[in-house]
DNA sequence: CAGGTTGTTCTCAGATCGAGTATTTCTCGG
DNA sequence: CCGAGAAATACTCGATCTGAGAACAACCTG
């Protein structure tokens, strides 16, 4: 019945005290590797364990806010506007913090490639690490973690999202890499290139053309931007995957 | 940083009490309508208002649990094997209760056609209602509601979910039926039928058959169960809908 | 300059889809 | 008991989409 049983007969200080916080999954690519910021702790529980980002959700803000909070914390700001941040999952198991009861609201954040956070901001030691390395968390975060990465992969199917992981201006090939780096696996170049450019919305182009061609070679690319789409009309799929039935 | 910011500082007392809860957007299908379970809520904030079902989530108490627990007691035991149960959203903004600072992790239920609530269960003021006519809610469980409404209809296209609607031996018309109803739109029954034998471990065949024919006429139609599958491959996509851009 | 790499466009066969048709088997109201 | 209408199922057809591969020109590095 809602609220209403709890809180007819409900006594401050009876029940005992629970905690609400936010971790954050941020998941940005460097040097084409999908790479997630972590933190070191140094207190009691798990010291010297990496953790996701998060923390305390404050009397008066919104759970929204408080991750924009704790990113921006751990970041260093002005770099947040191009960010994308989605609720993820809330963890909330008896016994995941060993002190008290903590309800953990997870967020999934997507930016482009950012500076060392170690530079800005309160956290000193916070860091961006390949996500194969980060095994071993605090708390439940590696399940955390997977969970984040499984909402990644599966958004940039069908949402123009892997745009946030480039910059303003990007070409095709560029969000290729995305892709192929968040799936970890290579896509048909020339397939790719047809479908980007047939949903539309996607992407839009620019007009202009990279001053150089690729690393190793090839003709100057064209540049696009971001489109206007909030979905992918038709999908993006990935290769077909068998763990589809069970 | 974690929790450890806040549990480094923490002086029980110190900080206003929060409390957690779940509210279940459980959802049904009766008379060709889609139903969503509310109750009446009787005591001060919203009082005579309709609410989602839920309530505290309790000290040794995990969240789906807790979850599940609720909405047990609302609609009576025992038909709970065959329902699916999975977490929404959790919402958590300052004010969404007027009393105290109150988060709630909503879940979503899908559910077979129920006998009446009222009948078991500690619930008196419980019961089914087509969700057109489930507005004005008590909360921010409109909110709550749009979003587990969308959802679902989501969820139908690329799992097996909507055979949880259905009993254990279904039709195939019957399926294309809760398609209609959650997606609010007829289907193309020669398309629908190629479409779901097709997808592997969608359904499988028992081999009987009904043993009546349609209402108003009809062959007597062969009888299916739910197959194995997790994800349907490929997906069973809604009719195209025009708020893919914006 | 030469060889290898890349961006971009095409081709082609197979799968899928929406829409419509055909056929057969029922139920129901005379 | 009959005939009309409805539903289950199968089939057709053209449009679209997909995966795999080839072609070609532009461009880098050495």
């Amino acid at each position: 019945m809602g609220e209403k049983e709890f809180l007819a007969s409900y006594d401050p200080g009876a029940y005992p005290a629970v905690a609400v916080t936010t971790d954050v999954v941020a998941l940005t690519i460097r040097d084409a590797r999908l790479c997630v910021l972590l933190v070191e702790r140094a207190e009691h529980p798990f010291a010297g364990r990496r953790a996701l980002p998060g923390g305390f959700v404050r009397p008066d803000e919104g759970l929204d806010a408080a991750a924009l909070r704790e990113l921006a914390e751990e970041t260093g700001v002005g770099a947040l506007e191009r960010v994308h941040l989605e609720q993820l999952k809330t963890y909330g198991n008896p016994g995941r913090d060993p002190r008290m009861r903590v309800f953990s609201v997870a967020y999934l954040a997507f930016a482009p490639s950012l500076p060392d956070p170690s530079a800005g901001g309160d956290a000193a030691g916070a860091y961006w690490v390949p996500v194969e390395e980060a095994t071993n968390l605090a708390f439940d975060h590696d399940d955390v973690l997977a969970d984040g990465l499984e909402r990644a992969r599966a958004k940039l199917e069908y949402t123009p999202l892997a745009t946030t992981f480039a910059g303003d201006e990007f070409t095709i090939s560029e969000l290729r890499q995305i892709y192929a780096v968040v799936w970890g696996e290579e896509l048909h170049a020339g397939n790719f290139h047809r479908k980007v450019l047939s949903v539309p919305g996607f992407v839009e182009s620019t007009g202009e053309t990279a001053t150089r061609g690729g690393e190793r070679g090839g003709p100057k690319p064209k540049l696009y931007r971001a489109g206007d789409a909030r979905l992918l009309h038709p999908a993006l799929l990935r290769p077909t995957r068998e763990d589809d039935v069970r």
